[in-house]
DNA sequence: CTGAAAGCGCTTACAG
DNA sequence: CTGAAAGCGCTTACAG
């Protein structure tokens, strides 16, 4: 099927390409008569413009690139999601790229986008990444960006947020309220923002409520998932250290934890509470099921959307844009884990 | 910044366009003295060709549309990451497009797709999908096309799928093996092709192990999640069946299952025995964990992107291309609700 | 080995 | 109200 073009339909209706690209846009300078005999006949040959074209014309693609550490994770998925619909809502495609939490392929993938000249980027920064050279130099291409969840200070754009550290506090004080002594964390890697703040979020709260912060009481989860929590646990059990409450970084964690300790007959939350982090849809399918903080992973994609757009539609209006900062709610939500 | 173009580095070194064009694709009826003049100065300005040109000369975008049910969902998420990853070794970028089991909006994301003259698209049909005249829509304007999981018949084109009715099958069967005697079906809505062959292998295996096939132990799970398979639970618990077994849809249905079990103090698996379908994340952090059959989601992807590709080539050439349709391997994991 | 020229299919400033 | 023309930035058949 040879693709029907502009110049097809002017031949058809005997008039110029000008006149039907013109009709085909309600521009206000052609006769409605005009108008009428183009848009039918374009709709009786099913003419659809060609983008190529168009972008070429107007240096759009109304496309927007999204990087995250990992497709396959209930949070960002989540994320993927919201950015997905709102983006549609607006007549624009998403490319989904994935840094699978290196720095080195970040760089690629942005590389990439630059390349594909996206309208705007949207991103959650991979654990590895400290050089901010990449984005620098995307923003050097005029390329408004905006970053969510794992963000970097040093980089002046847009970002969607949660208070870390106050949702860590905000959980560790929930296993305060429900009676718990001696509170163990299951913290992230050492690099990240989010898992730095979640570990202060902790200890200020043990601090506020008279009770001793003991760093052998932290435990390192590297890669914040099941295995880690299991690990983590055993080790626990091992060191004997008599803890009655354990906040986790992730509900992966914290289900690796709830995991061996069904195995080990060890009851939760009688024996021990158990409060995860980011309400995956695990959490509540477990037995015990698991109290955690909600993340708001859909809002934040949608969020992150809305943002980006605003500064696309300000840049290409010429208007200058002033990039703002969103720190969405997380709540709470207490379940069987913890008393 | 001023983006650099061929004609900037043509006039920065005195040649033509046409040189620079043909040094940077090393052409061969360029001097080796002018291509290393010429890459050293596009180097030098850090040029990255036009894509929005680029595309429309060669008809290309190097970018396939991708169509799923849902975004937050183990098994496609799976999917998606084994398509990225293939995409990228290959140069082609991902739209990721999402038909919320809505027959509608599938209709909607194909035409999208097709305007934005994306080079190949692979699917996973939406549930009320009956109709195909999108496809064939697709079809005509000669984009090269991969179905996988969710697929139909009718449709000429390549296929990624399992055989969910020996996977079925086998599921059953490690039920009766393990010395079931009376199980029950939860099973997916009615239109689905795979939720009908998974239901024709569950039956097949009663009769050919000679346990009676009773219509009554066939629960309804019209969206194959956790709810659905606590209320099916819930009701089979009602019903007195005293069933020994069950043969669930999903990991989803057969976790609100389990939930529901605990709950009640039901044993799995000594009371009553309990198989999933698909192997997702969770299977293996719940109590007990799941015994399941792997489907396997990031193969599919991998191989999808892997099929169309070969015909993307092919039709770039011009040669013609045979349909594929692959059958990937699926096998049972036993883990702790079986015994 | 080099380059002038046509053309991909649009959009839009400008002339009439 | 209509249209000729320029131009977006490439690629490539063709001439020399």
């Amino acid at each position: 099927m040879r693709e029907v073009t502009l110049k097809q339909i002017a031949e058809n209706l005997g008039i110029s390409i000008t006149t039907v690209s013109k009709a085909l846009k309600n521009y206000s300078d052609v006769s409605k008569s005009t108008k009428e005999r183009v848009k039918e006949e374009a709709k009786r040959l099913n003419y659809k413009p060609n983008v190529f074209a168009v972008n070429l014309r107007t240096k759009e693609s109304k496309t927007v690139g999204l990087i995250i550490p990992e497709v396959v994770h209930h949070f960002f998925s989540s994320v993927v999601n919201g950015i997905i619909e709102q983006a549609e809502k607006k007549g624009y495609l998403v490319i989904i790229l994935q840094s699978n939490e290196s720095y080195k392929l970040e760089k690629k993938q942005i590389d990439l986008l630059i390349r594909k000249r996206v309208d705007g980027v949207m991103m959650s920064l991979a654990n590895k990444s400290i050089d901010i050279a990449h984005l620098k130099e995307l923003q050097s291409h005029d390329i408004p960006l905006v970053m969510f969840d794992k963000i970097s200070k040093m980089v002046n754009c847009s970002k969607i947020i949660i208070n870390d550290r106050k949702a860590a506090y905000e959980a560790t004080k929930h296993l305060i309220d429900s009676g718990c002594k001696k509170i163990a964390h299951f913290r992230g890697a050492l690099q990240p923002q989010n898992s730095i703040d979640r570990f202060l979020g902790y200890k200020k709260a043990l601090e506020d409520h008279g009770l001793p912060y003991d760093s052998s009481l932290v435990y390192l989860c590297e890669n914040v998932d099941y295995e880690d929590g299991r690990r983590a646990a055993l080790q626990l059990l091992k060191d004997k250290k008599d803890v009655d409450g354990i906040f986790a970084i992730t509900d992966m964690a914290a289900t690796g934890a709830i995991a061996v300790f069904n195995e080990k007959g060890i009851k939760v939350p009688d024996d021990i509470s158990i409060m995860g982090f980011s309400n995956w849809f695990l959490s509540q399918a477990i037995t015990p099921s698991l109290s955690t903080v909600d993340q708001p992973g859909f809002e934040m994609g949608k969020k992150s959307f809305k943002l980006l757009y605003k500064e696309m539609k300000a840049k290409k209006k010429g208007v200058p844009f002033e990039p703002k900062t969103v720190v969405l709610d997380t709540y709470v939500i207490k379940r069987n884990s913890t008393k």
